[in-house]
DNA sequence: CATGAATGAGCGTTCATTCAT
DNA sequence: GATGAATGAACGCTCATTCAT
């Protein structure tokens, strides 16, 4: 997996399994004992880096009186686990767009994110996004979240204000 | 350009050119006497929809006193758009994510959302996204934008009601 | 001819019949307006060029007693034919291997070397080759100034002395 | 290697690799496990023949007073893998003219023919080709072995005696 | 279970040739 | 006769997948 992502990153999706497997240290014909197909190990990897970034953004999270604070907390381990993993993010980032990930996975994956789908309607239906549909508010959160990770990644010398900048924005958007 | 639009939204840009050609109703060989090569195709069709995408965005737009006016009217022309073409909006998205698209043409089609950017600045500037940098401001309302279309494309029956919700997020994210 | 000539010395025959279209000026469909198929292309220049090499050879030939003057004229003129010409000649090697030449072709073009086949054919006799058959003879005198012909272009600067030891070997190899 | 060589007889060099991978009993795809391009099994292909041909016409070479004897003896080699391999002579000759032999290909065959230049140097200073290049004197040379074999291949009957002639020229040339 | 050679379908691209204008 | 866009067969090469060892 590791090695996957790895090589996603720096050959895209079309990155032979061959090369892959060598970067995983084994042979090429070995990829296929633990993956049916390329395909399969592509949405296997895509669970798995899914449910680390929800486990990630999640982490510590307790329910608590003041939702601000309860967002930012999240906020905060999201982004931390993104400019952690800059690598993971770009290969979910090219895997979710992929056209090779299954409804299946999407529907998997999505399960994951229950407790953060729960914050992030409770916070819908405490603000200004009552009236706009479930899916769109949390579309709408997590979009302002991509953005603000691509550029904390993006350019890591003013990472903190982009974090803080960026929460104010959500913040300012939902409430 | 309209073959390869279509082709590329059912079938990705992994879809062979022969397909292309096909759907354009050529022999596979003349698609390779317009386009140099299927790289070359990507990249004029990328500049040709994001530019004509800028140009309706940008339709019958006027420098006026009303800020949240102009911006509306930007919003709905770039709304219209979308839903109008959705097959070129979702053929965009996936050249642009596709690293097959050079910076040379990305430097170019910037170029032709000049007076967007523009008109982004100005709302940044005298807003809230004041301290936020030009880069930031302008990739936060864009995803605002994007992720309201994803909605109203997906779910036609409140375009109309999207549409005017994303606008009312986007503008209170950023006044 | 020309363009052909040119075009096959720097792109070989492989060289598209295109880029020998363009060479000559004139539209790539055009070129079957006067040559069948590049193979028949090929056919006529083969004939061109041999032909035009026999008659440099032959230039102000004439019938006298001495075997050895003879020889010699002709082997300065076909020498100076050679450097004076390298891409014809070259052309002409290229082809004369190339599988594409048919044996009419070849006959025919056999026929416009009869003057200096019959020297050729009295050197033999009236030498020591007089045991070896007609065609071999032939075939040892021609390699003998071809290679000298080689060593004249690729070496200008010792071309005459090239020149002159080569027949020198020439003529005591026959005689 | 052997299927190569068959092919480009029959085929010339412009015969697909498909073919050859035929030839070899292989599938198409398995050709380039063991070569990484068309022009690389070429290179080997040459680098082989060439090989196999320098120790066929050095086989049982032992450095003697009689520079005559020596000569016939390797001539003889020669004259005889020629006619025993005509189809590795007529691809090496293909090989040789082709274009898609490297210069470092061409260098490394050199090497493996270091003796028998050294015999050709030999017989160049000690007869009459003396003030002839190293160079012209080895084409020369060589150009005439390849004369005889052409006339051995040829004429399968008068194989014998056009050997003897053509050493016998070859002799009188050099000596 | 691990290996890596073998497979062969598939793709991007080329180019000799045709033919409507 | 000249043009050059259109054609489509052909080719070199790749790579996901298989399977004998």
């Amino acid at each position: 997996m590791e090695a996957a992502t790895r090589v996603i990153v720096t050959q895209g999706l079309s990155a032979p399994t061959a090369t892959i497997a060598q970067e995983a240290g084994v042979s090429n014909g070995s990829l296929f004992t633990y993956f049916e197909t390329k395909t399969d190990l592509f949405n296997q990897l895509y669970l798995e880096l899914k449910t680390g970034m929800a486990a990630a953004a999640l982490e510590g999270f307790s329910v608590g009186s003041d939702l601000r604070k309860q967002a930012f907390h999240v906020w905060s381990n999201w982004m931390n686990w993104a400019t952690s993993n800059p690598e993971k993010r770009r290969a979910l980032a090219q895997l979710g767009v992929s056209g090779e990930i299954t409804p299946a996975t999407r529907a998997t994956a999505q399960k994951t994110m229950a407790n953060l789908a729960k914050l992030m309607e409770q916070m819908r239906t405490h603000g200004s996004l009552s009236n706009a549909s479930k899916g769109f508010a949390a579309a709408i959160m997590n979009s302002l979240a991509e953005t603000t990770m691509d550029f904390m990644i993006h350019d890591p010398a003013n990472a903190k204000k982009h974090c803080k900048i960026g929460f104010e924005i959500f913040w300012r958007a939902i409430s």
